[in-house]
DNA sequence: TCTTTATTTGCGTTTTAACTTAATTAAGTC
DNA sequence: GACTTAATTAAGTTAAAACGCAAATAAAGA
């Protein structure tokens, strides 16, 4: 249950934009990333950078131009770790949970037990 | 197809912990998080802030103690972007367009037609 | 009201991240 | 070999994020 730093590579908007490009489009030419992306070459190749190095996408040489692909498994794993995410709460809240829990003074804290107005 | 600052919130580990211990027991109070995760109740409350503002989770007061809930929806809303991505590369990556593909000069730049060796 | 418990705010410091401009490497072309 | 194109790297700057400590607020209870 830890996508490394695949959450820190798509914290940045600039990025999620070149993975959707490449979602469009696999195998783009990081000139014409910075095309059609107005950010300058410099910006550009550092996130390109942060990208690999989440293994997010992958670079082939051709020529001078470098051509970025996209990798899919840190996605594939990113929406494992959210399913999962989201089964343990399903898990915990069938129907009959939400009643139970409804019903129950809420939240038992810490130690377990709630102490209710203990009038010593 | 913009999950907000879901992602900005995401990157930090210890909100993701936050967020893992909320999925496996909801509703939990500020001092038993940062009892179990050994981080001192400032910072806990600052990323517990972070997590309010991205709308990752939800506060209900219940005497001195904030009890924390989490927030489905960004969640879900994050789950839907990633499908949608794959979908997207999916639809793109079809048996036939890999064979396409794998034949065809590989990826067209910029301009589209690509120039080999033309010899004036 | 004074004290305790639970949590948050403020503030100064350090770390990390992003952008800018300039310089560099790499692969072809003339 | 000098020249051009494509992309990256390096150095410096600014801005944002995270942490630690002290103080402040909120809600009870004595």
């Amino acid at each position: 249950m830890k996508p490394m730093d695949t959450f820190t590579a798509l914290a940045e908007p600039t990025r999620r934009n070149i993975l959707e490009m490449l979602a469009v489009k696999n195998g783009i030419a990081a000139g014409d990333i910075y095309g059609k992306l107005k950010a300058s070459p410099p910006v550009i190749s550092q996130h390109l950078k942060v990208l690999r190095e989440a293994k997010l996408v992958r670079v082939e040489k051709r020529a001078q131009q470098r051509i970025y692909y996209i990798n899919p498994e840190p996605m594939r794993e990113l929406e494992k770790w959210i399913q999962q995410f989201a089964a343990q709460m399903d898990e915990r809240f069938t129907a009959l949970d939400a009643l139970l829990e409804k019903m129950s003074e809420p939240p038992a804290v810490a130690g377990g037990v709630i102490k209710l107005k203990e009038k010593k």
